[in-house]
DNA sequence: CGATGCCTGCCC
DNA sequence: GGGCAGGCATCG
């Protein structure tokens, strides 16, 4: 489901759901997903309280009492939700089940059981790979844009796998990849090395206002994403080309065409955004 | 690097 | 029945 936006309205509806709750019992019928196993977060979360939700990127970083943070990562079908009565019956696609001190539970549901939570000491965020490669946050104060062009030229495959790299700037995924290409009218398979500054100006800039966009429309809810309380997002309504095949373009009404670049489905307009044939950049 | 695997459901 | 799906880790 969730790309920045989507998680980031997952932090905001969760938190104060289980904040200040503490885990009594942990369970699990997919055993994968606990990336530590379940033993471990028997021993180390069991007992502790909630104390913050962060997010670095797609990821969740659920801070307890004890010194140790879940991180959790939805993938593409993750997604938590919380009962007030243990004794709600439970849906075929819930795989962890942490039971609170006043009988309550978060459920994290997952029809592909792509998703994981790693227990980690606070602070020893750096110990997950993914964690420590992880780009910039897309905001004013955080991306920097010397050194996303510094980076754009090292890449000469697509740009738009170059804005999936989570190690470029963090939390973009397929539907915002393809958003602020349309935006910045960039094609996605332009090598990334021949952007022009200006190009990467404006790109830079879409970045950061489409994300907060997103934000503050509650996320895409394109597919099955809902947030913690069962809410679904509004900037669906708002999306240009995303699963927007065969529809007109919102400024010249070309039809939009879908291709694949990288292994995934990518919506373009063929007149707004062309590909230029350059060598170097300008 | 690009390709494959992880999973299940849905749509053609 | 095949292909595809919001993502990432892990191959070769």
């Amino acid at each position: 489901m969730p790309e920045l936006p989507e998680v980031e309205t997952v932090r905001r509806s969760l938190l104060p759901l289980i904040k200040s709750k503490r885990i009594t019992a942990i369970s699990t019928n997919w055993a994968k997903i606990l990336i530590n196993g379940l033993p471990t977060f028997q021993k180390d979360v069991v007992g502790a309280a909630v104390t913050t939700i962060d997010r670095r990127g797609k990821y969740l970083l659920i801070r307890l009492n004890n010194g140790e943070t879940i991180v959790s990562h939805l993938r593409m079908e993750g997604r938590y939700y919380v009962v007030s009565d243990a004794h709600t019956p439970f849906d075929k696609h819930d795989h962890v089940t942490f039971t609170f001190q006043d009988g309550s539970q978060l459920r994290y549901r997952d029809l592909r059981k792509f998703g994981r939570m790693r227990l980690i000491h606070t602070g020893q965020e750096q110990s997950v790979p993914a964690l420590a490669k992880l780009g910039p946050e897309p905001t004013p104060a955080t991306f920097d844009e010397a050194a996303f062009a510094q980076k754009l030229k090292r890449h000469h495959k697509a740009i738009k796998s170059v804005l999936l790299d989570q190690t470029v700037v963090a939390g973009i995924g397929n539907i915002y990849a393809d958003e602020v290409l349309w935006l910045s009218r960039l094609n996605p398979l332009q090598p990334a090395d021949t952007l022009t500054k200006k190009e990467i100006h404006t790109l830079h800039d879409n970045i950061i206002k489409e994300l907060d966009a997103a934000i503050a429309a509650g996320g895409t809810s394109a597919h099955t994403y809902v947030d913690a309380e069962g809410n679904r997002g509004s900037f669906q309504d708002a999306l240009h080309v995303y699963d927007r095949e065969g529809t007109p373009c919102d400024r010249c009404g070309t039809l939009i065409v879908k291709i694949k670049v990288g292994q995934r489905g990518t919506h373009y307009c063929p007149h707004c955004q062309p590909l230029h044939q350059r060598r170097r950049p300008a």
